[in-house]
DNA sequence: GTATATGCAAACAATTTGCACGCCT
DNA sequence: AGGCGTGCAAATTGTTTGCATATAC
């Protein structure tokens, strides 16, 4: 299909380039209502959806809801089990080795895998110390 | 909260713990409905919640929908990309390393991680191997 | 000019909830 | 008897879609 581009695609995309929070559609429409009034939450997620075909963001599953990231490197998330906020961790601060070659021997083939981190972040930790201190 | 046992959460676990297939509520639901007739789909949500909390089952979310699994023991997923089963994986099945300190050191406490593997299961392995030889 | 994109609202799918009644304990 | 659980239906939430109009190319 033949694309055009749209202030509201390219709005859209810049807002996502220049967050790291990973936002849901809803929020996206909030901040993009503040240079197109009257965009519709229909648009958003067509374009959203538009974005992902075209490989410039990230659809990441939380829960019921869809996030998205603009971000298409090679990168993990981790999630803060208090304030749910998402962050990104660089593979460089990991350090995994996984051997999927018993599972190829029963039949399965590995394509792909995700690894999602969970725990407190450091922002909730240090409020969690402040806690203490008092 | 004092609970009680009805015959509704019992059919409920138990049609769970008899399948490997990580069904969806709708499909619990469609199973009991051959015990009782009668059962809505309310009440199958609220004893999943239950079962849920006491830790019976787990949830696993699968996009939008939510699946549910009666082996609570340590164990993986592999989804299949072609028939969207859901596999369980036995941790000996993989071999994983995977160091987490350099995030630590960031002030990110790790307090879990989800790795759920992706790709074609045997089933549709063997089906396509089936469709190269013809 | 023409096909793609938009705004709007209605439709959808998965899940939750309010309410009156039922039935464990 | 008292309160948790149920069936039913309506409400909610997140997302998609049909349609007439607008606009990029």
């Amino acid at each position: 299909m033949q694309r055009r581009n749209t202030s509201q695609r390219k709005i859209i995309y810049d807002i996502l380039k220049s967050t790291d929070v990973h936002p849901t559609a809803d929020w996206i429409y909030e901040k993009v209502r503040k240079y197109i009034p009257n965009i519709s939450l229909g648009t958003v997620y067509r374009n959203l959806k538009v974005l992902k075909e075209e490989g410039y963001i990230l659809e990441i599953s939380d829960g019921k809801q869809s996030r998205f990231d603009a971000r298409t490197d090679d990168h993990l998330h981790f999630k803060c089990d208090l304030c749910n906020n998402v962050y990104d961790i660089e593979p460089s601060d990991i350090n995994l080795q996984l051997d999927t070659s018993s599972l190829e021997k029963k039949g399965f083939k590995v394509c792909r895998y995700d690894i999602e981190f969970y725990g407190i972040c450091r922002k909730c930790n240090k409020e969690r110390e402040v806690e203490k201190d008092n």
